[in-house]
DNA sequence: ATAAGCATGTAAGACGTTACATGATTTC
DNA sequence: GAAATCATGTAACGTCTTACATGCTTAT
């Protein structure tokens, strides 16, 4: 349904090819929308059929050549049609560590405290990208990306500190209930 | 992979229906985790026929009969190993709303401001809902039940916060950015 | 030499959504 | 009398992931 606009909002910026889409959504995009290639390749595919994006072939030299993806003035209009509609909440929730917290008090405590010690370290990192990627993004010249590139990494570096602020409120949590009951239930080491 | 999961947590605090799951899925575990009525049904049968769950067919008289799902000693082995593995960042991120807000730069900042006003209350009602369950789980008799509840709740609690942060932060974001340029691109009003 | 990067694609299978289907009871 | 709730299921379709496949260039 909307890999279709996660690529159209990627080429109103700029004509890209398959391969670029791949590692935008890889990198600097990624913690926004997730794709893989053969889900690009497919889309762009399809959107061309429906004249929503043109494609020129580009040949080089030293490298395979490759097609290179525009916006048409059709797609362009699809998209903005597109993102004016009002945004629903998310309704596909799937928050693997999260359910795994669900089960919490089921396993060692040290076990699960150290596995919040681990989560929040993958979120520090991420945070520490997303804001250089902020600071790069403050002195983009175009208006435009500049703003939609703001909005967008704002949001990321919230999450990012929920995140982390939430792995320290659960160990902590955790290190109290441990204290309050000595006990801990046994666990598989698996 | 994970629907898997998400029911044989939901059985090992107690043995349920289809009906049931599908209705907590969609109260107060809705938030990290969704799945519809069909995925339901079948993972269950799947996890009956590898012995992970069992079955028992509760005869009612005033309302349809009922098949009543309880995790096995087996199926709680499954679950808790995977419970201890270290949680992954999202890669199957996909935030529809922040996609659209990757283009909020070309429409009109009104428009953009109405949206994010939407949104905020959108959030503001689920956290408000969280609150609620929040509350409700601190006077749980289950340790081991209050435990995953609280974590997984503060986690729902402080990602509502963050959006609402976000809506607040991005409108005046566009407010300012408004001033700053007076004239607003074209919009369609579809 | 070997790995990583560039660049695109096919195919199979798992997973997820939507629609169709049924039928009793309870509430408005 | 209509709509919502309880309760389960099938079928078709669409999306996503994983594996397989190719082949040249550049850096270590």
């Amino acid at each position: 349904m909307a890999v279709k606009y996660a690529i159209l909002t990627m080429l109103v910026r700029q004509p890209l090819s398959g391969y670029d889409l791949v590692t935008h959504f890889r990198g600097s995009v990624g913690f926004l929308w997730h794709a893989t290639h053969q889900q690009i390749y497919r889309e762009l595919e399809k959107l061309r059929r429906a004249t929503l994006v043109s494609c020129k072939l580009v040949v080089q030299s030293k490298r395979p050549n490759k097609k290179v993806y525009s916006i048409t003035a059709k797609g362009r209009r699809d998209l903005l049609s597109w993102v004016v509609k009002p945004g629903a909440l998310q309704t596909t929730q799937r928050a693997e560590m999260l359910l795994r917290t669900y089960s919490y008090g089921r396993i060692d405590p040290e076990v699960a405290r150290a596995r919040l010690v681990e989560y929040r370290k993958l979120h520090e990192e991420r945070l520490a990208r997303l804001r250089t990627f902020f600071d790069e993004a403050v002195s983009s010249p175009d208006e435009v990306v500049r703003t939609g590139a703001l909005l967008t990494l704002k949001a990321g570096l919230l999450h990012e500190e929920a995140y982390i602020r939430w792995c320290d409120w659960a160990s902590e949590f955790i290190r109290r209930a441990r204290r309050t009951r000595p006990r801990p239930p046994k666990t598989p080491t698996a």
